[in-house]
This record gives structure tokens, sequence and C-alpha cells, in this order.
DNA sequence: GCGGATTAAATCACGCCATGAATTAAGCCG
DNA sequence: CGGCTTAATTCATGGCGTGATTTAATCCGC
């Protein structure tokens, strides 16, 4: 059941060696088996072998050559973005959105329904997932085998266990066998993951942490979340819930925090507790308006700007602790209020940072923006699958349950 | 130069195997080849080939049968203490130590030398360490050739690149190229590295760490540091100075720091912090029975009394951070201050994290006290070496290089 | 337009590896 | 002292990566 990632056979020294190459490919398109050779180590002769194979199955192909000037052109090889199509779900506080890839991640079909906030009980939101599903393949016009599996960003901890489970505090889930209730609606490969982790998973891959081993995606919307990037890939800790930037505590006995601590990091630069802090009306009748509103006000208003600053000293703070605590290469702040704010505070988040952090880790980290709109949760989670395509894991292996079941 | 560890032949995965069954057995001692051969997934006839050459190579020994009801008896294995030596060696504020043990961690030989604080320039250092890597040599009567490594904790951040360098704040240390500095004086192999890491794998492997994925080992003395373990292994981020908790920021415009920052946790619960806090003469010519007498007076005294429940509740919310950012199995506290801390204010600290931390994360998580005295730095240094042999990486060539040299 | 030079890629022979099956070793028990 | 049982080794087999060799595909100079 459970696809133990087996190790120690000469055929698994195979598979690795063919991940190898197929990342590094992956990330470095288009390239001559010559050029893998050299990056990946590996010799000559076991990528040409390799690489057949990959052809043969139809993952790889062929894509022109460059010109030489005396000697036989190298052939460029990159990955066949119509081998296979992935689906990613965004489960948003106010929608589900479903999109369909190629691998080379370009969109193909989309799908959007609004969540009333009232209605965010599991069978309506399960029901959004499924219904967008056939909409994007319908509109897509893929077969459902061409699919090689759906990524579902949510919102609160998944708990990758025998069976995967949903915690929601925001949406009122407790131990949510999501995946087993997917389950009855699509024979697909499943991989089902926090929100914010998959938003990370997509900037790493393809927005501001491209190439990096070390990295930190915070989020700021309404709440405050993270992503952290160790060693290459995403940080779950003992029970996946790792991440949780939001609510370390950034003011011992400070303001109160809808966890139910106080002094949390959220409580202060959450999009909802910087304008509570602003304590007036703002115009916008949503956080996002408003929040833009606040920023435009702090030109002339004074006390607009205090919040501001005060926010951008927090931020800083809260930056800083990443800093001292990882030592990533970088910080990458997202989410919708998080780049509202940067877009403006952005040199006094760096201050603050660097006023907080140490001064040898703060050096070598740089402090940007994510380069992904809002849609990367859904982006994200699609890579999901794509990542089991790359690593070699299952995915053929859950093709064959599927058409065996 | 550089040992690029290799992956990708038929080779590597022999060394991989090999790696694979000398951990599972050195954490285990002893067992049968049957045995190994179920927690490894490696088939029998793998484990017979590849612990016949570890017999050969001298690394493994028989250590006698188990009993039968009706068949071949069982003979277990185990690693062979003598079969190398490593050297630990703890730099510390106060004094330089130097361990010479076995292979089962057994201590066979020690030095010690005393650390004037106006005289921490390299150079005497570099002598100091010398000196004891001599005298327990001497004093154990192992031969330079049998010892497999030398490893160094210090204090500081170490980074690992091509030349190893410290930067040790409280030593006035810039940039020090500590290993080449050494290897004027022995051939040996060296590994250098932080204190508070070298320590935290000593409880990982040996302490209140055993078995754990995911932990943190909070260090506090004068200062405040950390050890972070991932995934079994020590996280050191992309230029090694990761586990900065000391100077994570609990108390935005708090109590000034020596790092130049203020709020940091290590201006609330470092021992000269606690000690300045308190603000009164206490009996006791050092911090440490200055500490103890605070402890002392707080059966009494409400002022000593409030002050260690501040203590306890910004250690907690120190605490609820890592919780919260990691989700470790465990965290477990240590160095002198946080052991003396920590026997009388672990519950209070345990309901002050629980207050700060996310439930579902919290309540996952052991909070415990090192099981190793202060010895466990140059213990956790003599891992080092050890960690190379079993990984059986560079221990070999580096003692080719040594005899060819 | 044609051979030689040049570079890329495929093929081949070799050595190494893990493994299931078969075999040998080493003890119990009646 | 033979069966019986279990541990460990040995053997034959199929895979694998690799350096050396061969084939493929181009350019260049004449």
């Amino acid at each position: 059941m459970m696809a133990e990632r087996r190790r120690g056979t000469v055929r698994d020294l195979r598979r690795d060696n063919r991940s190898v190459l197929l990342w590094s490919l992956y990330f470095d398109q288009p390239r001559s088996r010559q050029d893998l050779s050299r990056t990946t180590g590996l010799s000559p002769a076991s990528v040409s072998n390799v690489v057949r194979d990959l052809i043969d199955e139809g993952i790889v192909i062929e894509a022109g050559s460059v010109d030489s000037d005396g000697g036989r052109p190298r052939v460029l090889l990159r990955i066949n973005p119509d081998h296979g199509y992935v689906v990613g779900v965004d489960v948003g506080e106010t929608r589900v959105r479903v999109e369909l890839f190629d691998l080379a991640m370009t969109e193909r079909a989309k799908a959007d329904y609004p969540l009333d906030p009232r209605e965010r009980g599991v069978d309506v939101v399960v029901d959004r997932i499924l219904a967008g599903l056939a909409a994007v393949l319908a509109g897509s016009g893929v077969g459902s085998s061409a699919v090689l599996g759906v990524g579902v960003g949510v919102p609160g901890v998944v708990e990758q266990g025998p069976e995967v489970l949903v915690h929601g505090q925001t949406f009122g889930w407790d131990a949510v066998p999501l995946e087993r209730l997917l389950r009855a609606g699509t024979d697909l490969p499943l991989h089902i993951d926090n929100g914010a982790k998959t938003m990370g998973q997509a900037e790493l891959w393809f927005g501001a942490g491209r190439g990096a081993q070390h990295a930190v995606v915070g989020l700021i919307g309404s709440g405050v979340g993270a992503s952290i990037i160790t060693r290459g890939s995403t940080h779950r800790g003992s029970t996946s819930s790792a991440g949780e930037w939001g609510h370390t505590t950034v003011m011992v006995g400070g303001r109160s925090c809808r966890c139910g601590s106080s002094g949390c990091l959220e409580a202060y630069v959450g999009a909802e507790a910087i304008l509570d802090r602003y304590g007036r009306a703002l115009p916008g009748d949503d956080q996002e308006s408003a929040l833009a509103a606040l920023i435009e006000a702090a030109a002339t208003s004074a006390a607009a700007a205090e919040v501001l600053d005060q926010t951008a000293l927090y931020l800083g703070a809260g930056i800083a602790d990443l800093i001292n605590l990882f030592n990533p290469e970088r910080i990458i702040l997202g989410g919708w209020a998080g780049l509202l704010l940067g877009e403006k505070l952005l040199p006094a988040i760096r201050e603050a940072a660097r006023r907080h952090a140490l001064r040898h880790p703060f050096a070598e980290t740089s402090i940007e923006l994510c380069r992904l709109g809002p849609d990367a949760v859904a982006l994200g989670a699609a890579t999901l699958p794509v990542e089991h395509l790359l690593n070699g894991t299952a995915a053929s292996a859950t093709r064959q349950n599927r058409s065996a079941g």
C-alpha cells in the first residue's frame, strides 16, 4: 500500500539517476546530452542509455540541435510538455480554483467557484473540487488518463499519515479525511498539502526562490504563514505543521491573537491586525481595498504612517528571527497583504530586519518579494504530481493501480 | 581536494548500503545478521557479503551468539570499539578540554587546560589543542595512526567552505582559519564545528534526543544558542550559522542585548541577563553559583521569584516559537544555566510554552532536559569523525593522504 | 563536391552489485 | 545418533554504469 521508497538495489540506482537527469532537465531546458553529462556527473554512456528510455516513454523529446563548427551538432532535449497533464487546486478562504497545466506548466484550462463563507463544509468543498476537475478536463479536451495527478492546496495543517487528514481552523475542519472523500469522485492520484506550502513551492520552482537551497517564503494575508525550504525541499516537521511563523511571539504579553495566545507576529502584521491597529474607518468594503487605502493615506496621515512604521518594525523583527534561526539564502515575502506592504515598505522592512538580525547571516540573506501572482497556490499544488514524476515515485505504480482498480 | 560525494555508480550503491548497515548497527548493538536484514531491508545475502568485508576490515566483530531452540544460533555482531579512536575537543569560554574515546565512546583519556579570558588569542588556543592532543595520545597509549579523526567544537559561527573559517564574537575571532592553523601541528583528519551543534549531536546520538528525526536542543549558558535537527541531522543553513535562537526577538523594543539589537531572548533568559534583571548582589563569585543562589533565594524572596517567573515566561515563549516554526518531536533544554533553571522551572516553562504555541504541534512535542553533562561538547565533537566513518566518506581517503603526505 | 577533421552519440565488453535459490553450517531434540 | 530447524554462505542470474571503441553527423579547405 504505502509506496515505501526502496533503496539498495541496482534498480533503484537507475531510478535515482533517471530522476537526477529529469530534475536537471526540467529546470534547465533545452539541453544536450553532453551538457547533462557534465552537470549531473553521469557518464555520457549512461546519459545516452537513460535518455533513450525517457524518449521511448515519451517524457523527453528532441528539440532541434545546436549548430557546430566542425563536428556533429548537439541534439537538444527537453521535457515533452504534452506527455501528461497536472491539475492544481487552490482551496482558498473565498473560492475554490482549479487549473489544468501541461508539464511546462502552461495553463490549459481553469475553473473558479466562489465559496460562501457560510458554506465551508467539507462536502461543499469536495463538490466544488470535483466539479472543477470535470470542468477543466472538458474545457481542455484532455482525457482523464493523460492526467498524472491532482494537487490540492488547502488552508490549515495537512497531516501526511497513512490517511491524509486536514485540520483547518478557519474552516472549522477537524481531522477531515479529504483524500478519502475526493476518492469517491475520482481515481486520479491525489496530493494534498497546505496552501502556504504549495505556494512556497511555486515560488521555489518558478518564482523568486529559483535555485535556492535554503529559503523561507513568508505569506501575509489576513493571517500570516510561511513555507520553510531546507536543503531544497519543504520542511514539514514531525507532524507536517511546521512553518507557523504567524504565531511566533514577537512581544511577550502583547496584543492578543485569534489563536488564543498574545504577542504573535500575526497580531501585528496580519492585514486584519494592521487595520485593527489603525482603528478608523477606511474606504473599501473588503480587507484588500482597506489596506490599500491605509497605505495610500500614509502619505498624508501621520496616524496611518505610524501604523505602517510599526508594521515594518514588527515584520522586520519577524524576518530577522527567520534569518537567525535558519540562515537562509533568501527571504521571500508574499501573500496579497505582503505584496501590498512590500511595495511601499520593503526598504523599511529590510532596515528593521538588519537591526534585529545578526550581522553575518543577515549579510548573506536577500529579502525579496514574491514574483508569482495569487494563482501560485494552484500552480504550486500542480507541482506536487510533477515532483513525483521527476522522482520516479509512485506515478507509474499508481497509474497501474488505477487501471487495475 | 574536496571530497565530492559521488553518486550514480554501482560502487556508490555498495558504499551506501554499507553505511546503512553501520548506522543501524552502531545505534543498536549487538545484533544478528538476520535482524540487520530485516530492519535495513537489504537481503540476507547482501548483509552477509557486506558484513564479511566489515569484519575483514576490523570495523565489525562477532560478539557471541544467541541461544536457539532447534536451529543454528544467530551470531551477534557489534562495532569493534578498538577499531579506531576519536578525539573530541571542547573550546569553551574558560577552558580547552580534549578527550579521547574509542568507537563505543568510552573515554580513554582526558586533558584539561584553563583558558585565561585575557588570552583567548588563536595561537594560544591552537597550542592548547595540540598539547591536549599529544597528552591524550600519550595518556591512552593510542598511536596516532589509530586515530580516525579529531572533532573540535568552538564558540561562534563555523563556516564550512573550501577553507574552514571560525567567526567567534566572544573570542574576538574574525574569519580565523582554524583548520589550517591546526594542520601545522597534526596530520589527523580534522572536523571543526560550532560547540552548540556538537553538543546537540551528542544529545541526539546518546542523550535525550535518541531516535528523533526533528528536534531542537536549546542551550542556555551565559548566552543562548541552539542546535536544530531536521530529518535526523543538524541543520546548518546556507552559511552554517543557523540556530541562533538566543537572538530571536521576543519583545520588540525590549531589553538591549550584547549583540546590539534589543528584545532578544538571550537578553531575558541568558544567565547574565537573569542576574542583571535581578539587580542585587548574590553570593558566589561566578555566574554559576550566583544563579544557583538566585534560584535558592526564590523560595523566600518575592523579587527573586518574580525574576524566575519572568524567565520561565520568556523561555516558554521562545520554546513555543521553535515548536510553531519547526514542529519538532522534542525540545531538549541544556547548557549549565538551562539545567539549573529546568530542574526548578520545567513545569512553568512547559506551561508558558503551551500558552504561546499552537495546540496541535504543542501536543506532539515533548520538552525535556539534556541527559548528558557539560562534557557533551567534546563528546559531540568526537562524533564528527565517527559520522564520517559510518558514512564511508573521506575517512580512508584522508588516511591515505596522510600516509602519503 | 569530396575527403579529412571534428565533435556527438551509440554500442560493446567488462567489472561490480544485489538477489532468490540452493547449499552448507551449527545447533536442538527425542 | 539421525532427523529437524534455523542461520549463514555460496552460486547463478540479471542489471547497472563506465571507459574504450565505433558509428553518425556536421564543417572546412581545396
